[in-house]
DNA sequence: TGTACATCAGTGAACGCGCGTTCACTGATGTAC
DNA sequence: TGTACATCAGTGAACGCGCGTTCACTGATGTAC
């Protein structure tokens, strides 16, 4: 019953108070830009320490390994991402399905830019068989995926499977949105990316096609 | 003109007779196999030397440091990547298109199967921001990108940018590759996800529907 | 066929460094009465 | 309001370890004559 990764209790077993929930935030906040600068690879506890100015102890009070600091640091921005999931509940046949799905695109792609190091290490880290990360990826694309799923799963006679092809659109998704500065480099802009995309997936979604 | 990542010649400028060319290799085998097991975090000089069972200042007669032969590893399984582009030379718009946009994902796929660890890692360090990480994804995706371009170019009245559609179905196509066996965890085969991805990418990339 | 020389190939051993981790400890905070 | 006690919070200092990296060296291979 008890949760290792709960945010209200240290490793040791005491309970958080006020000056202990902070310096773990601060700790967290740290890994979360020392990710950024430097990736995975040369993410030191020593380092994280310092950036908050504390001994490196003080680190194992929160956090069992650096993997263990940004498992948590996933798991906080993993619910940002299963909130778009809004603009999965209403109709995309109509006229302003397009318009939705290229809003949900659009957030999509902004919540990565703001999360850009925290997610592609998650999904490494999923991707070398690491199950608590897997978990993590899963619980923040679940809500995507099956919203995306109930829509395909309403057409008819497609060839496609629900499922699969909701998997194959929030694919596209996040790989256009990890690489899409790469893609200004050949002269695609981000509007068309985002316009593109948004146009694959509304089609993929409803069999309707917007000229 | 002196191309520093050929394989014909040492860091300090020897060139590489036979056995040097073996040890080389050896190395290379021995760095896939340990990416394969631990991933780049804990992959270690020392480890790979013990390996192969060479000192480790053998290693450094090769390579300067682990993400150079890491690198060279990345162009070497690009180049297979880039010759799938076979597929793509043909007609998708006869009744044999499906059927050869099929054959282009599973052999898409295929390949990241056997090349996991690479594949993954020299993304990620493209991700990251290195430079030659990303020319050689780069390199290795140009011609598949090329290719699916040019046959939506061929559509008329899409609202799709070429560039930006052909990204976003090899995008579709690496994630798909990389995370497929997380799919078949619930619930949907390995053949639902290539004859949907399939499917998803001959309607982009020609706009007619099979059913 | 043999010999000498050039250069290819590989290593032993050592160095320093900086990291991970722990422990017994001190100081800060909060609250019961 | 004050005091005592519980527990939260943080640290200094130390340890060992294993890695990265280098250098001067020995041994292996190949080839010119």
């Amino acid at each position: 019953m008890s949760d290792p990764s709960s945010d209200s209790v240290a490793l040791d077993g005491r309970a958080l108070g006020r000056r202990g929930t902070e310096t773990r935030q601060r700790l967290l906040d740290a890994t979360a830009t020392l990710l950024e600068d430097n990736g995975l690879r040369e993410l030191r506890v020593a380092d994280i320490a310092r950036a908050v100015q504390v001994s490196p102890a003080t680190f194992y009070q929160y956090f069992r390994d650096v993997e263990a600091a940004v498992l948590a640091l996933s798991a906080r921005v993993g619910e940002e991402t299963a909130s778009l999931t809004g603009l999965l509940a209403e109709d995309w046949d109509g006229p302003d399905g397009l318009d939705r799905a290229r809003r949900l695109v659009e957030e999509f792609i902004a919540n990565w830019d703001q999360h850009r190091a925290v997610l592609r290490t998650r999904n490494l880290a999923a991707q070398e068989g690491d199950d608590r990360f897997r978990a993590v990826r899963n619980d923040a694309l679940r809500p995507l995926t099956e919203g995306i799923a109930a829509k395909v799963a309403a057409r008819t006679e497609t060839g496609l499977a629900p499922y699969a092809a909701a998997a194959a659109m929030v694919s596209m998704l996040e790989r256009m949105a990890a690489f899409h500065t790469d893609l200004t480099a050949y002269g695609t802009s981000r509007a068309e990316v985002v316009e593109t995309s948004a146009r694959i997936l509304h089609h993929t979604a409803t069999g309707s096609t917007v000229r």
